[in-house]
DNA sequence: ACATTATGTCAGCCTTGTTGACACTCCAAG
DNA sequence: CTTGGAGTGTCAACAAGGCTGACATAATGT
């Protein structure tokens, strides 16, 4: 009770407390994947093919190094989620013009338009939370998230921001 | 622009910034199990056991049926999990007493001290972020969770946390 | 008696992670 | 210039953990 400032703002976290976060956590993600889960399920796509898609629409020409580094899987994992979408034509993978060891990958006409299906899916539930839960909310939400990821992902994440403002 | 207080209030929420906030979710989550996966990684369990043992753990006693609607899979996913838990000594199943056919799930001694190692290394982190971003930070946060959940999901959510207070 | 419910099990499939092996490209040191 | 190492991407094979479908068993309820 009678501390400083600072230790007084932490004793509102109880172990129980904490615990409720960690669950919320839990139950939100999957509330949030859920939608673009079914979706992929019946063109026999997996979270998986999400990302890639995801994070390629974000950053165009991006290399598979870059993608690598970004989703935290090794190189034969993302590898065979990326040739079904160039086989498919949802992913356009050009050889680097520098350092042609590179490859520079792109959505197609076609991934750019199922790209837009599966995030307005979780758009739309993220901003019904949002709209519930108020500015304030949404700002301390934020707060709490990226105090939540890695240092090093956070990085990687910023650096990505970049790319597109 | 010139509309209601309502309409104003939303305009905050480009698709940017809510693109953004689905990639912290994102980073955040991965955040979260890193250190219990690389646990679990070493005793050959994987994050469906984690799953198992952290709502037995939550609600002991459960049964299966519980469990299932809870972490949403197939029975034949869960059973196959909860076999090697119960096989290595870390959950009990002990037959219903007033329904025979149910399996109530008790987590032993063993199952008990992982369950504390895993979920010790969440709260720790998830403590650090609580205390970076400050009380209402963490108020906001929970808030716009507790949106994002499924309605249905809430209220299996809401049901466990009334066993234990 | 009979249908329903709760659980467990077998078989087989898919996605998505892993390691190992290997090929191609680039660059720098000899 | 060549050669060796580092960087990048691909192919093959395997494991975990989802899924469906079919079926068995035991307990319950009507």
């Amino acid at each position: 009770m009678g501390e400083t400032y600072g230790s007084e703002s932490l004793l509102f976290l109880t172990d129980e407390q904490i615990r409720q976060g960690i669950e919320a956590m839990y139950f939100a993600y999957r509330g949030l994947t859920s939608e673009p889960d079914r979706i992929l399920g019946n063109l026999a796509y997996g979270r998986a093919h999400h990302r890639a898609i995801h994070f390629i629409n974000r950053a165009p020409g991006t290399t598979v190094t870059n993608l690598l580094e970004i989703l935290g899987v090794t190189k034969q994992s993302l590898n065979r989620v990326l040739r079904t979408l160039i086989e498919d034509g949802l992913v356009e993978s050009r050889v680097g013009k520098i350092d042609k060891r590179e490859r520079n990958l792109f959505l197609t006409e076609t991934g750019t338009a199922l790209e837009a299906r599966l995030s307005d899916a979780q758009r739309t539930r993220m901003r019904s939370a949002y709209r519930d839960a108020g500015p304030e909310a949404v700002a301390g939400f934020r707060k709490v998230l990226e105090s939540m990821m890695d240092t090093e992902l956070r990085r990687k994440y910023a650096s990505l921001r970049e790319t597109k403002s």
